[in-house]
DNA sequence: TATATGAGGATAGCATGCTATGTAGATGGA
DNA sequence: TCCATCTACATAGCATGCTATCCTCATATA
């Protein structure tokens, strides 16, 4: 068979982000946040009061997942939502103090992460990188499904 | 703040991740399969009777895990279980002929995805990228949690 | 041999993600 | 104005993954 799971681009890509994802939970849980939180709050931290539609346009996920993670983040105290001024159907999210006291140590724990996995990766490897990535990124986005 | 999600690692990957896994849940499911489904197979279709601790080690996920996507695939009926001879704790797993039959589909449609995801790089870039993000699954590795 | 420790699995509980639906409000014509 | 259609969210159902526990059997050691 032509097929090596070692060599799949898929499946390295599977076990990549695994392991970014245990690492900065691991580094974020003791801040009582969980990675998707972090992720949405990265996009409320440069600007809030936007709709659930903006921030799922923005973090490129489906609305449902967005929805749920949302429900947590309020249950969590960090996010409020408020109705939309001109839209009934629509809400407004907004951070909480607490969310906001949060996003340097966030942040620092995230840069670590990536730190860390780049440790053996010169600035240009790890460019290099980036930049394959994101031209996957958008080959796979042209043909959903 | 020094934190750009467009330039973070671990944001991309987790991007890239999604995006595979959604293509090639599309594609197998008409099969029949789930991707964790897949790459468990991936290892029995190199030669089964192995026990649930081999599967878990080659796969690189947690015991929970693998536990639970075994059960799922005895269900749908692609893998069987004996006792394991020396050991009254283990049991092996076996390939279903459903499961062999799905060997070569399955690892086309896998092999689709990845020829999508690449299509916009050469061969070089892709061992380049592949030769990186290896490089991380290292690095991250090493200290784990 | 008796006991402590370890290893193989199962299960519970939770976060993410996705697809598929359902509901209510918004909107653009006929 | 009325209706078809769209849009914003919510919910249900399911697969993956992880951590934390628990149980049983295996093993090494006192």
């Amino acid at each position: 068979m032509p097929f090596e799971k070692n060599a799949s681009m898929g499946f390295v890509t599977n076990r990549l982000a695994r392991l970014f994802a245990q690492h900065l939970h691991a580094r974020i849980a003791p801040l009582g946040l969980a990675p998707a939180q972090f992720m949405t709050l990265l996009e409320l931290w440069e600007g809030d009061g936007l709709t659930q539609a903006e921030l799922t346009d923005r973090l490129d996920v489906e609305q449902a997942t967005m929805a749920n993670t949302l429900a947590r983040m309020k249950r969590d105290g960090l996010i409020e939502r408020t109705p939309h001024p001109q839209d009934r159907r629509a809400q407004l999210v907004w951070l909480t103090d607490k969310a906001r006291s949060l996003e340097q140590p966030a942040k620092q724990a995230a840069h670590s992460v990536n730190q860390m996995a780049l440790a053996g990766l010169g600035e240009a490897d790890a460019a290099e990188a980036l930049g394959h990535m994101n031209t996957m990124i958008e080959s796979l986005r042209e043909k959903p499904g």
